[in-house]
This record gives C-alpha cells, sequence and structure tokens, in this order.
DNA sequence: TTCTAACGCCGGCTGAGAGT
DNA sequence: ACTCTCAGCCGGCGTTAGAA
C-alpha cells in the first residue's frame, strides 16, 4: 500500500488497519499478492528442477502476455523448457483445429455435426473403472486430473486430450472425445451406408490410449471388417495424425514409424480409399474379405495390428540393438528406469552381465513404450498408463508379430514382470497407479509368462530337431583332431617367424587349437576363452603323467567346480610355446586366449569356423555344434550310466541337461528300434511280448534320467541294459528266464533285414 | 489322520554364445 | 556395443510314502 512500510506475516490483518481503502480494493489488493506469492513459490520450484517437471507456467513469462510476466527470468531446467515449448505448440495446434473444425461444422458435407452431443450412447466395461479413468490434459493441474475423473461417471469416462487441454471435460460445445465404444456404436446404430461425420473426426482429439473395451471387443470382432468401418477408422487416424504427442530428438529418427502409431496410422491396404473417402465425403469403397495379405499370416486383432506398427520400428534395421536402447519416454520415466537400471546393475559382475543388464533396461523401456502408446506424454508421469489389461494381453502377440522367437517374447514378459514388481515395491513419488492395481497388472503378466512356456517348450524341441540336421559326424571329429594336431606346432612356427604382433597366424593358431580342444571335450566356448595364463601355469602333473589345467571362470562352476582340460606332454608344450610368444603381442589381459575384448567369445567361434573350414572338413559347425556332437556321441556309445555322467560332468554339465538340450540320440535309428519292439508287443505270443517289453524298456533307457537311475538301482535284479543279459548271476529263475528270452530277442532284432511293411518286420525278425 | 521328509517336476532367472 | 536367443542351475511346490 502507498506508504506503508510495515513487512509482517499476517499481511491480510495488517490491511485492515488500512481504514482508509474499501473494502473491495483490500480484497484486490489480497488476490494480487496471493497471485505474486504463489508465482514466487513456483518460481522457487522450478529452481529445484523437480522431476515431473512441472506442468504450469505461470511463473514463466508467456510470449502473449506483456510486460507483467516478462520480466521473469526463463526457467533454467529444460525438462521445463521443453514443456513450455511443447505446450506452445499445442496450443497452435489447438488453435489450428479450432479453426479447422469450425469451418467443417459449417461445412453442408457435416450433416453430423449435432449428432456428438455427450448425450450420444457409449458403452464401456465397468471391470475396471479404474482403468477408464483418463488424466485430462496436458497443462491441467493435477486437481483438474481428479476433477475431470471423478466427474465423468463410469458409463461415460472421457479423457481431454492433450492437444486440447482447455477444454473442460464435460463442455458440451465441442465434439466429444473419440471413444472407439461410441464409435463402434455408432456403427452399430447407423446403417453401412450412412455418411460418415468427418468435422466430428477431424475435429477430435486422440484417444489417449487403447480404450479396454476396444481391445477386448475388437479382439472378439476378428472378421474382416466393413467397408465403411475399415474407412472411417482409417479417416479418423489420418485426423488424428498431427495430435500425437511430441517426443525428444531420439525418436525423431522413428518419426515416419511414429506417425504410424495406433489411432495415427493407415492400414496399409486402405491408404488409397481412405484418401478418396475422406477428400470427398462418401463412404470408402468395400474392401475385399480376402484380398488383403494379412490373411495369410499369424493373425492379429486391430488393436494388436496398430500397437505393432507402432512397435515394429524398433525391432527393424539391420542392427536390432541401437533401436530399442534409443527408446526415450520423457524425463520422468526416464529418470525411473534409470533408477531401475542402477538397482539391476551388478558393480562386480563381468562385462558380458553387464551388458545383459543394459538390455534388461531397454527391455523394460519396450514395455513401457508399449503401454504409453496413445497417451499424451504430459500425462506419463501419473503412471497411469501401466494400468491397462486387455492392452497387455497383447503384449506377446506384438512381440511375436515383430518377429521374436517365443524364448525371447518369455524373457520380454518375465523381465516386465521384474520391473513390475521393482515398481511395486518403489513406486515412483507422483504415482498414481495404487497398489493393487499394480499386482493386478503383474499378475496378468504372471499368467502370461505361464501360457508362453507351453510354447517355449515346443520351441525348444524344435530348435533340437533343427540341431540334428547339423550335427557333426563322429569322423569328422576325429578327423578334425588329427588335423589339427598335425598343424599346430606349424602354426607356432609360423607365430615365431611374423611380426610380433601379427595378428593373423595367432588367430588360425587359436581356430586350431580351439578345434582341437573342442573336438575332445566339448567343452563350452568360455572354458577356453577365460582360461588364465595363471592356470596353463599352474597345470598339475608332469610329462609322464600328462597335465591337467583347472579353468576357474566359466559358466556353471557353481555346480561343477573347476572346468578340467587334460593335456599330453605334447600338447602342454604347445601351450608353454605359446605363452612365450604371447610376450610379443603386448597382452592386455592375462587370458590364455588374447582377443580386443576379454572372453572374446564370439571371435573364438570365428577363428574356430575358420579352421574347420582350413582343415576341409564339412559344413560350418559351432563350438557348440561340436558340443552337441561330443554329447551326443556320449550317450550312443556309453550305455553305462556312471561313464555317462562322469563324461557329462566334464564337460560340466548334468546328465539331465545333456539329454535336454544336447544330445540328439533320439533319432530315426532309435525310433525305428522302438517301433519293432512295438510291433513285437502287437504281434508276438505272450511269452514273446513279455520279452519285447523288456527289450523295450532296455531300448527306452538309452536315455537314462536319474529317475531311471534310481528305478535301475532299486532293481538290481535286472541286467543294466548296456551289459550283456546273459552276464547276469540272477539267482531269480524267472529273471533268469526273461533274460534268455530277452537275449533271444536281441539277436533277432540285429538281423537287419528289409522291412517292407510297415507291420512285417517284427514278425519276420521273431521268425528269423 | 496328520506331520514330515524325500523326491521329482517345472518355472524363474541368469549366464553366455551368436548375430547384427 | 548391443540384442537375441539358447543353455542350464536353483528353488518352489506338489506328490508320495513312511512315521507318529
Amino acid at each position: 500500500m502507498p506508504g506503508c512500510r510495515l513487512r509482517r506475516m499476517h499481511v491480510a490483518k495488517h490491511l485492515k488497519t488500512h481504514h482508509v481503502i474499501s473494502r473491495r480494493r483490500l480484497k484486490e489488493e489480497l488476490v494480487k499478492l496471493k497471485r505474486a506469492a504463489g508465482i514466487a513459490a513456483l518460481a522457487k520450484l522450478r529452481a529445484t528442477n523437480p522431476q515431473p517437471p512441472m506442468a504450469t507456467t505461470l511463473d514463466l513469462p508467456h510470449p502473449r502476455e506483456g510486460s507483467s510476466t516478462s520480466q521473469r527470468q526463463p526457467c533454467a531446467n529444460p525438462s521445463c523448457r521443453a514443456l513450455a515449448q511443447h505446450c506452445q505448440g499445442l496450443e497452435k495446434e489447438i488453435k489450428r483445429l479450432g479453426r479447422s473444425n469450425a469451418a467443417l461444422r459449417f461445412s453442408p458435407l457435416c450433416p453430423h455435426s449435432s449428432s456428438s452431443s455427450p448425450k450420444s450412447p457409449r458403452r464401456h466395461s465397468s471391470s475396471s473403472p479404474k482403468s477408464l479413468r483418463r488424466p485430462s490434459s496436458s497443462s491441467s493441474s493435477p486437481k483438474s486430473l481428479r476433477r475431470s475423473s471423478s466427474s465423468s461417471s463410469p458409463k461415460s469416462p472421457r479423457r481431454s486430450s492433450s492437444s486440447s487441454p482447455q477444454r473442460p471435460s464435460s463442455s458440451s460445445s465441442r465434439p466429444p472425445p473419440p471413444h472407439l465404444p461410441r464409435r463402434k456404436m455408432r456403427r452399430r446404430s447407423s446403417s453401412p451406408k450412412s455418411p460418415r461425420r468427418p468435422s466430428s473426426s477431424s475435429s477430435r482429439p486422440p484417444p489417449p490410449h487403447l480404450p479396454p473395451e476396444e481391445t477386448q471387443q475388437q479382439q472378439q470382432q476378428q472378421q474382416p471388417s466393413s467397408s465403411s468401418s475399415s474407412s472411417e477408422e482409417d479417416e479418423e487416424t489420418q485426423q488424428q495424425q498431427p495430435q500425437e504427442p511430441a517426443t525428444p530428438k531420439q525418436e525423431a529418427k522413428t518419426l515416419s514409424a511414429r506417425r504410424r502409431l495406433p489411432f495415427t496410422s493407415r492400414l496399409p491396404q486402405q491408404s488409397s480409399s481412405s484418401s478418396s473417402s475422406s477428400s470427398d465425403g462418401k463412404p470408402a469403397r468395400s474392401v475385399s474379405p480376402g484380398a488383403p495379405a494379412e490373411d495369410t499370416k499369424p493373425k492379429l486383432g486391430k488393436v494388436a495390428r496398430r500397437v505393432h506398427r507402432a512397435m515394429a520400428p524398433y525391432f527393424t534395421g539391420k542392427s536390432r540393438g541401437s533401436k530399442i536402447r534409443g527408446i526415450v519416454l520423457g524425463a520422468s520415466l526416464d529418470a525411473y528406469v534409470e533408477d531401475y537400471g542402477q538397482f539391476i546393475f551388478c558393480p562386480e559382475g563381468t562385462a558380458k552381465m553387464m551388458e545383459n543388464a543394459v538390455s534388461k533396461i531397454s527391455r523394460a523401456k519396450v514395455f513401457l513404450k508399449y503401454l504409453t502408446l496413445g497417451w499424451s506424454q504430459l500425462t506419463y508421469w501419473t503412471w497411469e498408463f501401466l494400468f491397462n489389461i486387455p492392452l497387455l494381453k497383447f503384449y506377446p502377440a506384438v512381440l511375436r508379430k515383430v518377429g521374436l522367437a517365443p524364448t525371447t517374447i518369455s524373457l520380454y514378459v518375465g523381465q516386465a514382470i521384474s520391473f513390475m514388481e521393482y515398481f511395486r515395491d518403489t513406486p515412483p513419488k507422483y504415482s498414481r497407479i495404487t497398489t493393487g492395481q499394480t499386482v493386478v497388472v503383474i499378475r496378468e503378466l504372471r499368467k502370461l509368462s505361464k501360457d508362453l512356456s507351453r510354447t517355449v517348450l515346443g520351441h525348444q524341441a524344435l530348435i533340437k530337431q533343427e540341431k540334428g540336421k547339423r550335427l557333426v559326424a563322429r569322423e569328422d571329429l576325429a578327423r578334425c583332431q588329427e588335423l589339427a594336431r598335425a598343424k599346430i606346432p606349424s602354426l607356432l612356427e609360423d607365430i615365431e617367424k611374423a611380426a610380433p604382433r601379427d595378428p593373423k597366424t595367432r588367430y588360425r593358431f587359436f581356430g586350431y587349437f580351439a578345434a582341437y580342444l573342442s573336438s575332445i571335450y566339448g567343452h563350452r566356448t568360455g572354458v577356453l576363452t577365460r582360461m588364465r595364463v595363471k592356470e596353463v601355469r599352474a597345470a598339475i602333473g608332469d610329462d609322464t603323467t600328462g597335465y591337467l589345467i583347472n579353468v576357474l571362470e566359466h559358466k556353471t562352476v557353481r555346480k561343477f567346480g573347476t572346468a578340467q582340460i587334460y593335456l599330453n606332454a605334447e600338447e602342454y608344450g604347445w601351450c608353454w610355446t605359446w605363452l612365450r610368444l604371447r610376450s610379443r603381442t603386448v597382452p592386455t589381459n592375462r587370458f590364455f586366449f588374447i582377443f580386443p575384448r576379454p572372453g572374446g567369445g564370439q571371435r573364438h567361434g570365428q577363428y574356430f569356423r575358420r579352421a574347420w573350414t582350413e582343415m576341409g572338413l564339412k559344413g560350418a559347425p559351432s563350438i557348440m555344434d561340436v558340443k552337441t556332437a561330443v554329447s551326443t556321441l556320449n550317450f550312443e556309445s556309453n550305455r553305462d550310466s556312471e561313464v555317462r555322467t562322469n563324461l557329462a560332468s566334464f564337460m560340466c554339465h548334468s546328465v539331465d541337461t545333456q539329454d535336454h538340450f544336447y544330445a540328439l540320440h533320439r533319432n530315426i535309428k532309435r525310433a525305428q528300434t522302438i517301433r519293432k519292439l512295438f510291433v513285437c508287443l502287437a504281434v508276438a505270443e505272450p511269452e514273446q511280448a513279455a520279452a519285447a517289453a523288456a527289450g523295450a524298456a532296455a531300448a527306452a533307457t538309452t536315455q537314462p534320467r536319474e529317475g531311471a537311475m534310481r528305478m535301475r538301482a532299486s532293481t538290481p535284479n535286472l541286467p543294466d541294459p548296456g551289459e550283456d543279459p546273459g552276464s547276469s548271476t540272477c539267482s531269480n529263475r524267472q529273471c533268469r528266464k526273461k533274460i534268455k528270452r530277452l537275449q533271444r530277442l536281441n539277436a533277432a532284432l540285429r538281423v537287419e533285414e528289409p522291412c517292407p511293411g510297415s507291420g512285417t518286420f517284427g514278425v519276420v525278425a521273431l521268425r528269423s
């Protein structure tokens, strides 16, 4: 007040002492002071660089305002500045849309401009009322958000879009938000020939997320869409295109992709028709149901297709990696994901584990990106987008559609669960999603994961089947050993003759040495690449007994202890020669094999393949293929379970694992033998059938699982299938009889007679 | 009938090879 | 450098059988 220099806390009380001013003036002054205090508080808050960034721009100089605000300094927070710019863009967009809306409202082609009244019926599932709560707008305060959500009845939930923040959600003057359910109702109620309403759709803001009821309905309505619906949808998506929330610069690279986001995309088959229909305002031409090429592909719901189109750009291109890593979710989400990354990051882990952690973060980003599709970026910070169960259900389907293998899809879902659990335990400060909702999301993801596991099992079987096609032959393994043994000494000589740091000869030696050791022991690549110099130097033994190298760092060290490599004197001599030459290469680490990066697994594999080809052996197997071959030979050659176990253990995996993943002994030959036994069971005399059953049991034990072994252990009278049945000294008469029968049957089956008919072989064999 | 230990299956999760 | 995908252990949980 003029003349008043008093500074005290209770200004309102003090002003009452100024009896000369009117009540009205007093009120005005108080409002001014409150506003100034509020703006000062906002500026103070902005200075702290808050996360999530402030939605209000009240304390910032506004371009349209005059000197009153221009005196204030612009915010130093980059997120706030970006936000302010974004808001400006949106305001422009609103203006532009307002103009086009006004133009269309008075257009003669818009007979339904009045039909967009809020009274139009809407259908909404009431299964998840919380999910129907929509964040209202970008610049609306949290209060307004709550108001809009609470004011809208469950039956008519609505969200004002990011592009029209000023519009009150209950305003009857504006066109209603484009609720797809309503659209569906319209479709049902109107005849297929009814003209569509470009005005309402064009002026409508885009739906910020996929409404659950739509996804459900669309899931149910998988049949080819009618011409009107498809064109309508198409037109709407086209018109909503410019209203997609802005994304940071990294996403600008995928701008073209973003333009194909759900609700912003055109269906490929419909693009031409849509443009024509929207231009002349007539219903689009019908699309032949059989015409689309997509009919031949695995079917996805409409929503899933759209989401797939939005997600696909992140999974395309030569390098699979870089795209999903570059996903930007906005300041609030990115900050949270960063925290999550710090949580899963293992500082003590290997380089590989760190890589895996990076991938895991990226997958969490994919999950978030997926759920945020269609939402305004300015409302991400509420995290309400997470609670979208119907959309969640499409997650595996969309991942499958972008070309991920079942195992990877399972991993994606599993890591989404991990992320959600972290979210449940550490909810972001401003999250509006309740713990109950988080639990529901996790439960849903677990269900998805469980359903996927069935597919994964089938996939694993297929993978193993594929491996069978490229199984390395026993002869090739033997030849590999022979050739590598002959070549390695000369390679070492070459290294000695070559320039000190010449990598060419060195890598050839690595390849041959890896081939040699792998073809003998079938170790994983990691055992060789992680073998340290000191471990080779510390090998146990001497020239007469040979040398044993214990490799400490490998994948299954916890279960099987050190991986062992036994070398004879000559082989160990190669190692010493290499260690002598190794120092000339200026090694950067303490591993026996030197690669640019510690480990260097993939390079090792390349050198191995190169050596394999140089030796003139068949195919181009990986080291894992050789491991598979060695495992298979173990199963085929060793019927003694103890020997098998020992060999498997030396390869640092269990017999079960070997049986499950590696050993390809369940081949056609074995199946043929078993079939013969079945045929015998069917056609032979009861006595012979019993013997055949015993034989079948023996044949089946070529895949001895632990259970089977236990079973045998509990029935000591039965001979081991590997040993000669006749050698059994069982005192049981019945048993001896049985064994003799078995002997006869085995002898009969050994007669390799052609089997022209499916059922005749057994008979012929038995007769013989 | 209930409790408990043993056993085996299967899901979860991590490590690592392969590919780009 | 990063991701995809396969490999493979670990632990939870259901089942079974023996003991109380």
